[in-house]
DNA sequence: AACAGATATGATACAACATAACATTTAAAT
DNA sequence: ATTTAAATGTTATGTTGTATCATATCTGTT
């Protein structure tokens, strides 16, 4: 299952003309195994546990960058945390996406923008005089196995 | 002008039993008078340069958080800056809205959240099992005037 | 195969953003 | 006047992210 999501990434990558090397590999086999989204370091870590080599910051840095403009990676910059698309199972592009994120387990969930809203965002923005370059954004909710838990 | 909205954070402050010191009052005056939203530690230099006084990054940091809850103040996560709510010179609360930030000027306009968009947004939320906390967002874009000068 | 150019990573340092923890001051309420 | 809560001071440190220059690796061309 994880074998096809990096094969299908790699194509992606390689499509774009970018590489798909062995860091890149294991920082993303990494961030689509969390059950959460991860922060840069979060991933310094990981890879420094579980390989014989060592990876710093900034390398994972440049790393994220890499997948977030090939579109297989997602910032959400409430959390300063990364997440693996949705769709990277997909071969189209989803350009249009936002996140709700959990206050209390940090659990995040990708939802796809219907084209209504993707029309009220763009009209809205035009009407304060702007136009929409990214429609992504981020949502601050609880997700239903934390809202049962506690009663807060 | 700017004494009003002064007058008005003030009253909303201790309405909610919070104080309207000097130092929150300066702090605010530079962030209303900013023209772009600013970081914790511009208003750390703008208050340095422009008082006998002296302030330090944490009680920046405080501050922001104490009109933030008071609703007075927005951050920008994106952005890692505040900016003052457009709804400053209103008596009633605002509750939804949303940003968009020049990514050439860093301007931000806020934008009130029409109820189709509120609905729109706590149904796909609960779609996938979550409860919508905090609809607050930022959109990234480019401003007209940005838009006119640069052919990019 | 050897080279050239582009792509990716290593390594070090540092900048920018944010919070922890404990002490002191100031305001408000009795 | 005294007590209590709210706000700020102070120092230190944690977290997130980038600049810069050197080295390695891949890809295409001859």
């Amino acid at each position: 299952m994880i074998e096809k999501l990096l094969q299908n990434a790699e194509a992606k990558c390689k499509a774009a003309g970018g590489r798909f090397t062995d860091k890149r590999s294991d920082i993303l086999e990494n961030l689509i195994r969390a059950e959460n989204p991860l922060s840069a370091y979060d991933l310094v870590e990981l890879y420094n546990q579980n390989s014989d080599q060592k990876i710093q910051p900034m390398s994972v840095y440049r790393i994220l960058d890499f997948f977030i403009e090939m579109q297989l990676v997602h910032k959400l910059p409430t959390l300063n945390k990364y997440i693996v698309c949705s769709h990277l199972a997909c071969k189209h592009n989803h350009k249009d996406q936002y996140f709700v994120v959990c206050k209390s387990c940090g659990d995040a969930q990708e939802i796809g923008m219907n084209p209504a809203l993707t029309k009220e965002l763009n009209e809205s923005v035009s009407s304060v005089g702007f136009q929409l370059i990214d429609a992504q954004f981020e949502l601050m909710g609880i997700c239903n196995n934390c809202a049962n838990k506690v009663e807060n």
